[in-house]
DNA sequence: CATGAATGAGTGTTCATTCAT
DNA sequence: GATGAATGAACACTCATTCAT
């Protein structure tokens, strides 16, 4: 029974935060009210608050789940054997859902917790933890690369891992707000600046 | 009188307008109530109201005015001589601030609007101006630079210009979270790549 | 559950409704604010906003239930079987209550709406529907009794029945700005005029 | 100079009126705003306020100009010769405007006063006093008519003058609602009324 | 446990009135 | 006097949250 139960509880929250994303996407964290998430749920409001105990919370939630989700994938990119692989897995991980119609509502719901965390401390913390762990992810890779010789040594490695971050953020950006915005040129354009780096270096 | 009262009008709006910006960067457009810019204009409420219809009106008065200046700066971009003159000028006009305190609330007001172009449809639209117009100017000198052979002409001209749109985007939102972030790494970074653009190109 | 809801509904409506009537007839609409019928119905603003979309909509709820109770009273007289008949149970209906102190509130109330018609469209169509067809059941009356050769010919019926609903108006007018205007001898009064009406014909 | 400014005075003070009583008519005491005022007098808020010292005082002079307007009548109607001329002379006051046009705003504005009233002590007193002076005229005349044998006896004096003053009042009210209400109709049939009162006297 | 009617603090906004110029 | 920008108390209304059933 406590197993059962639980997973009846995890099924619950999932369910709760999934009509909470449906609705924050469409309409903000602040255009969405809770009866907005009762109506897209079918839950009663006090079903939905004995899971959470406030709008704040289910924000918290979604942001987590989502910070959880980008752990995963940098996790399972540090388990590649070379540093190109799992530059490759991340740039996959990360840009591979960008053209797809599916990944619409989590891409605006990034762009709203961006904001968000500016001023929603718990939130920044979440938001910058997220961040700051890619980076350091990235810019460990870099340095490798950079040991291999196959990435300049003059730069930086914090603002180049800066730099791969800002081109997935503000792809997610102007797709959010147009939906026609072209991933495949775009990353074609990304690999292009990427090899031109490490040629620079060769020479 | 006309030009008295024309001068003190333009002026009350940029009071309020200011008063408004600090407190959304503070604290969000839903953050903020009337109230609160009322406490920081030093105004009463009736003298905001007859300056502006709603809340709704100062926050896309604040929208259209920062898509004022980046017009201006746009324009002034344009004047330049050459293509690479006229990147450099926007590279200054956008990065510019970016390292200065001063620019720090305009700054966090941007994302705030990113975020609530995405359910605030005159927004959206104010917004997606700005980006399409600045994109549109990055395409021709994409294209100019690609006629003179200093730039890859397999690239979409479109495509790499989001790509620079998003390396501003993505530090906004970088520094937005996190003050420390250098500025001087990141555009050496941005520097190089481009660079890197133009060797391949040469070959 | 459902009739039991529907009743608790209906219920409340009824509760909110009574207590904005004793608002309205002893301040005014534009003297009773949301404030004063939610002390009055022990309820709260919400619980009040949940049964009614704006103050607006219960006035026009008022009016429609004063429209109501009149057609309700039209329809019975209806049902007499003769002309005289259907006049008494108007006469009754309608002056009946002009003396007891109850009907103090719904007077005060039915001009308070008679003025708010003047400028308030929705209103306005629920004031005149409702005198319409009591000028029209009235009109089809005296054209019977004129057919009967009871009431001259030479008068228009409508406007004769425009003559007996001032009579009830102007009545309930002068006794709203002063309650001790005595019902008894006005009718005396009425009752004589008619009978003058009839023996003119009958010569 | 005293004289001149006194002329000026009243001048601005009826203009001022005039402005205010177009405002009422059209959209009632509380739907219009000072601003609407200042709009349609052509004058500042800062010279209303100099003339009146409050939105309650201009409703209570338009009421006191009505009441005194309607005094004069009574008053003119007094010095006729015999009691059917001064009912005569009454009834051509009072029902004379009902026809026209430019009665209209007036009208409107006695329905908007009469429910005022019932709200509003100042205007109360006034209300009533115009009412009760009107009807002790009428009154009087009846008492005499009585005494000529020209009335039926039995009749309260009082109760009938308020049944002529309903008639009024009705029709003016429906005359409101229904600009189409036709005046040449409604006084033939109060005129046939009235004959069938006196004949019943006489036999 | 789940429900959903009820709560009430707090919101954006209005408008009669004032007073420095 | 006249002006009209400014005031601020008061308003209608919302919505995150609770708790009796």
């Amino acid at each position: 029974m406590p197993k059962v139960s639980q997973a009846h509880v995890a099924a619950r929250r999932q369910q709760i935060l999934e009509a909470a994303m449906a609705c924050f996407a469409r309409e903000g964290f602040h255009g969405t009210t809770m009866q907005d998430i009762v109506r897209q749920s079918g839950l009663s409001p006090g079903a939905i608050y004995s899971y959470f105990k406030s709008k704040e919370a289910i924000i918290a939630a979604i942001a987590d789940e989502r910070h959880a989700r980008e752990r995963v994938m940098i996790q399972a990119a540090r388990t590649q054997s070379s540093a190109e692989a799992t530059l490759r897995a991340l740039a996959r991980a990360f840009f591979g859902t960008l053209g797809e119609a599916e990944g619409r509502t989590p891409r605006r719901l990034n762009v709203q917790i961006w904001a968000e965390a500016l001023c929603n401390p718990p939130l920044h913390r979440t938001v910058r933890t997220g961040i700051d762990e890619s980076r350091a992810l990235l810019a460990a890779l870099i340095v490798e690369a950079q040991g291999r010789g196959e990435l300049p040594r003059h730069l930086a490695p914090d603002a180049l891992a800066r730099v791969m971050i800002a081109l997935f953020q503000g792809f997610v950006l102007q797709q959010a707000w147009d939906d026609q915005a072209d991933v495949g040129s775009y990353m074609e354009v990304i690999d292009t600046l990427l090899h031109g780096l490490t040629r620079v270096q060769r020479r």
